[in-house]
DNA sequence: CTGAAAGCGCTTACAG
DNA sequence: CTGAAAGCGCTTACAG
């Protein structure tokens, strides 16, 4: 390796003028800059940024770290592409964490992690006290994307008002009788998405004086399979349903595989809404509830990139609108 | 920042003896060890991973670079999966740098970044003799994924081969007037699956005694709306053709949209086929070339943990098969 | 088993 | 404008 020594013995001068030029300090004479410079190239030094880093103890990393989900669900790849797309146009580069365990998260939240990056964004995190204590501490900053919580800046949607829309959509159409395919209602990794959901659900029921039948609920998990099987169960069970809600499109795909297999028609039969709009719904033609995914990783990225810069003034809580699309399955 | 000295201090010994038992060295009797992790327990310090690089020049980061034209394509998201798959279950992390400008390439091919990884993962890449031997003065495993390189370990598809069983098949079935809509040929980044897929084209079509129609070449991005552009303009150009052979999935979407459009019939009037076989590909009955991208990401990331491990035989090229998959669309 | 000391590669007052 | 030297936080022979 080499090493700064090196190019000032090259150059003819101390290590302490070339580390002169090395930062652009304006007390070198051009002449010796140049010797320097020269010396460098032939050299093809690169110094070192860890030795940099402990000298100036400013630790600057230009990295990004993002948590997130990472790909199980469609909804985490549009909001990763929106950060992308803000932060692919600036300085710094992108460490991806996967947090889908508990024990991702444990090996998450620790000093060595966030001393490798100079801020965050954490996608889909509902932060304990105790997490968000530890943050604070860390000093960082850090943005929400997808949660909310008082003291950090945070971009999200009204989950419960999006599935209250949607259900109470379905009950103005005449169904009466609805089925709910969600996502773990108490997750263990604490997203709050299907409980939003659910109590959004429940609201619109309430208003309109109908029951929901704990029967027609299935949890599950967030793929095409998972929502096949529960439209499968939801069928054997012999309870009527005549429209279905799900917490994701992709749920929903399965979901009406299943009942159109089983010869009932959509929406004749049974009417189905889904949650995300991802692009799959558009071809399908599936109802939904379009959230705005890849806006949620913009709007993220730019707020830590301004605090990054030492903006205070955008340490702020933006909610994004949800929009229900009806197409051909409600 | 607390830092090994006031562990020290706290512990009543030398900083010698909290970077030992910082080390797991077993030269530190059982009660001084007790003393230092209660002492670091309580001031709650963490070792500062640059120091620690700078005084072991060991330069671990526990970070694997992944390059790739981020989120442009379905592909390169499937590709992702799979390297997450297999790394996420490993101690490093993965750090995320898009491509998709020749400058990006640029910033990219310095040994300031090379230096903050232990190892890289090239998606897509076309190595050039100059970068190539960048990477080998560097030093550190480089694995690359959908491209070859003599001198580097790599998992790819045989594009030619592909896009020929894929216009063969066409031909076979009757269709002579053959349209293509592709990525660019020569694209700026050498990206080659767009020209490796042509030459597929024009020796099926050379085989069959069929001439190529360059109006009948598209050359665009790959995107639905591009797609459906391709397919207007072709449309427009008053050219007959009976089939269209396209680059990616999404752009045969669109391109499939604008044919229906038109009053035309698929498969009937005009037979279409993709490359990639996405899930939208399953929904929407497109006809088209699978390629196991997952599989590659995966198989990529394994053969890259190996090399870390030091096992070097795991230095291959390896070859996956790539399928045609006909539905309604052909 | 434990400590004093040198050294990793750089930066930055302090002199000159 | 330039150099000698201290220091960043850690590791590791070298003594003892």
């Amino acid at each position: 390796m080499i090493t700064i020594k090196d190019v000032a013995k090259e150059a003819g001068v101390s290590i302490a003028t070339v580390s002169r030029v090395l930062n652009n300090s304006p007390k070198v004479s051009e002449e010796t800059k140049k010797k320097v410079i020269d010396a460098i190239n032939k050299l093809g030094y690169s110094p070192s940024f860890v030795a940099r880093s402990l000298a100036t103890k400013t630790l600057k990393t230009n990295v990004i770290s993002i948590f997130v989900p990472f790909f199980t669900r469609d909804f985490f790849v549009e909001v990763l592409r929106g950060i992308n797309n803000v932060i692919s146009k600036s300085d710094y580069s992108i460490h991806l964490y996967n947090v889908e365990k508990l024990e991702d998260k444990e090996k998450i939240f620790t000093k060595e992690v966030f001393n490798r990056c100079d801020g965050m964004i954490l996608v889909s995190f509902e932060l304990k006290k105790k997490e968000a204590d530890f943050l604070k501490e860390i000093g960082k900053p850090v943005v929400l994307v997808d949660s909310f919580h008082p003291d950090f800046p945070s971009v999200y949607v009204d989950n419960k008002k999006g599935a209250y829309i949607a259900v109470k959509y379905l009950i103005t159409t005449g169904r009466k009788n609805i089925a709910f395919v969600s996502g773990a209602i108490h997750d263990p990794l604490g997203f709050m998405a299907s409980y939003k959901r659910y109590e959004g659900l429940l609201q619109a029921l309430r208003e309109a004086n109908l029951d929901f039948n704990p029967r027609l609920h299935i949890q599950t998990g967030f793929s095409w399979e998972k929502g096949y099987r529960a439209g499968k169960t939801l069928l054997n069970r012999g309870i009527p349903f005549d429209a279905v809600f799900c917490t994701s499109d992709i749920q929903a795909m399965g979901v009406m595989s299943a009942i159109v297999e089983s010869g009932l028609k959509v929406p004749d039969d049974v009417a189905i809404i889904g949650f995300d709009d991802i692009s799959d719904a558009r071809y399908l033609g599936l109802s939904t509830v379009r959230q705005p995914m890849t806006e949620m990783g913009e709007v993220g990225a730019k707020i830590l990139l301004d605090l990054l810069l030492g903006i205070e003034s955008s340490f702020t809580h933006i909610e994004l609108p949800l929009e229900l699309v009806i197409r051909l399955t409600s």
